[in-house]
DNA sequence: GTCGTCAATCCGAGGA
DNA sequence: TCCTCGGATTGACGAC
């Protein structure tokens, strides 16, 4: 597992971007779980008003436990060879070139599907357009839905039902990506903000111990108000701490994550 | 038990 | 030859 981590120690924010890679491993024996995917953290040591902690998984849900590799040449299960949609010997060419013409609609006899070899199926392209509109008026089809397009489209319901399958499991990859890049700049937004406020820290810092003692009995005032109606001197009301400190924490850091979480709504 | 969906993976086709 | 795309398979899991 990769990950990048990041401590805003000004603010009690830790922030880890983990990334779970893909595991290949498919062997029988010594069942591996594999786990992919992103992982952001965000936590706070800080028993204050952020949340304790935030953890934003993909893109996986963690219900697989693993999947085993498939058996070459094996066939498939009764229920699934009759769906099998690499039907042997079926050409997927003519005369070396898809023919346009030929290509309209292809369809594959019940004969073809019990063939040797595996030969890829190549949807035309008005067969993938018709999908691709199907697709984004839903994301799932009911078994009517399913039965109308694949005779619309002179395929096999299962056919349709895989297109869909992976169409589904393609754009939800794709839309991780995304998601990735966007966390990324926002690590990167973030871990800049924290340098930034490291640095004014330190030269508040040393700005509060190099002024002269009355300038600092003077920042410290607001720690001693007088009250207008009663004359009387009293402490702070808010009880919000020190000036320096608290003034800038508060004139700079006004949560910096929620910038980042707001986009995510 | 059946069915639908998902994650993981395989693997043929085609392009660089 | 390698890489990517995309159609298909398999096993797990949840809902019913």
């Amino acid at each position: 597992m990769d990950a990048c981590k990041v401590d805003m120690c000004s603010t009690g924010l830790s922030l880890a971007l983990n990334y779970y890679g893909k595991s290949t491993d498919s062997s029988v024996g010594n069942r591996p779980r594999p786990s992919s995917g992103f992982e952001l953290e965000i936590s706070s040591s800080a028993a204050a008003a952020i949340e304790p902690s935030l953890t934003l998984g993909l893109p996986g849900d963690g219900r697989k436990a693993w999947s085993v590799g498939r058996v070459i040449g094996k066939q498939s299960s009764p229920t699934h060879s009759v769906m099998s949609s690499f039907p042997g010997g079926r050409p997927s060419k003519i005369n070396g070139k898809n023919d346009e013409a030929e290509k309209v609609w292809p369809r594959i006899s019940d004969e073809e599907e019990y063939g040797t070899s595996r030969k890829k199926l190549r949807l035309t392209k008005g067969q993938s357009a018709l999908l691709e509109d199907k697709f984004r008026e839903h994301g799932t089809l009911n078994p009517k839905q399913k039965q109308d397009l694949a005779q619309e489209l002179n395929l096999r319901p299962r056919q349709v039902e895989v297109w869909f399958q992976n169409r589904r499991a393609r754009s939800k990859l794709k839309k991780t990506e995304v998601e990735l890049e966007f966390l990324r700049k926002c690590y990167e937004r973030l871990t800049e903000e924290n340098i930034r406020l490291q640095k004014e820290l330190q030269e508040l810092k040393s700005q509060k111990s190099s002024a002269p003692w009355y300038t600092q009995l003077h920042e410290a005032a607001p720690a001693f108000a007088m009250c207008p109606s009663c004359n009387k001197v009293t402490g702070a009301s808010d009880g919000s701490g020190s000036g320096l400190l608290a003034a800038a924490s508060k004139r700079h850091f006004s949560n910096p994550s929620a910038n980042c979480a707001a986009r995510f709504r």
